[in-house]
DNA sequence: AGCTACAGTTGTTTACATACAATGATTGTT
DNA sequence: AACAATCATTGTATGTAAACAACTGTAGCT
């Protein structure tokens, strides 16, 4: 026997659900960001971390899942654009902090406005059901307020 | 003025809300995917299009929000790697359709098993909330099956 | 029969995402 | 002082995604 898999708890299993269904249902919202924005999706992925606040390109590389290199690549590109801003670490001499700036959480602003397809099964639920998505979603919107002012 | 963009409905607000923080928050989740099942990912979107039943290439092309071409290369991949079978149209000649196979089943049930680091904001969550989430997750999942049998 | 539209295929091109190797500068350790 | 580890950068390579043109075969229309 091996049981090298824990038992995924509650919340996991909708997070699994979750993701599974966003991705495969959410058509054509990626081309939309990028055509609203002018820019690739993985910056936007990048740009968005910073949202929160400034981060060294480390923290940033790690937060995205890929290395160091790739890092470097996009906030070259988010910087050479002006929606951040690449400055010392007050600290650490080998590291850079970057911010974003007015104009990047203009282009983050702009994400949020793009509209999909909504699709059936999600128009299906009743007007209860839909209220209370609306009022968890408010909640987890909440907390990652809240954690960005760690 | 302009009212170019008609007023959201509240399904729409919820949609937008759920794929943003989703697509955002994912991580790993496609690349766990396309190692536990050996498929570029596009391979993953289409396969699981043919779940609810059989399809024309111009169909599953119409659903990924692609062109013909790449649903001609993409079954091609999945015709020789065994996960879907091609067969004429009954009626019209023309078209072909496109089958999944039971080892196609196979894949799909395997990207279920693809687990993630579950986003804390969805941790944070009450007890009652949780069960609340499973409870229309779940007449979601119910609606997407009875859509199938159309 | 002749024309147009449709379904699928092949091939080409481009942009994008991702991984890796190698280097320079700084820091921490002994 | 010498060495190893860390952070950022540049450059290279590869797989993937997506768009387009051009072609074959079939269907519908007049």
């Amino acid at each position: 026997m091996n049981k090298a898999v824990p038992k995924p708890s509650d919340t996991d299993v909708i997070w699994q659900t979750l993701v599974a269904w966003v991705m495969d249902s959410r058509g054509d919202w990626r081309r939309k960001v990028t055509d609203a924005t002018g820019l690739p999706f993985s910056r936007i992925r990048a740009l968005k971390r910073l949202v929160a606040g400034p981060m060294t390109l480390k923290d940033l590389a790690d937060a995205m899942s890929t290395d160091a290199p790739a890092a470097t690549v996009a906030i070259n590109d988010l910087e050479s654009r002006g929606l951040v801003e690449r400055y010392p670490h007050p600290e650490n001499r080998r590291a850079k902090l970057v911010s974003i700036t007015a104009a990047g959480r203009g282009v983050i602003a702009a994400t949020r406005r793009v509209v999909e397809t909504t699709p059936p099964a999600l128009q299906s639920l009743s007007a209860t059901d839909i209220k209370t998505m609306q009022r968890i979603l408010d909640k987890i919107a909440a907390h990652q307020e809240s954690q960005a002012e760690d």
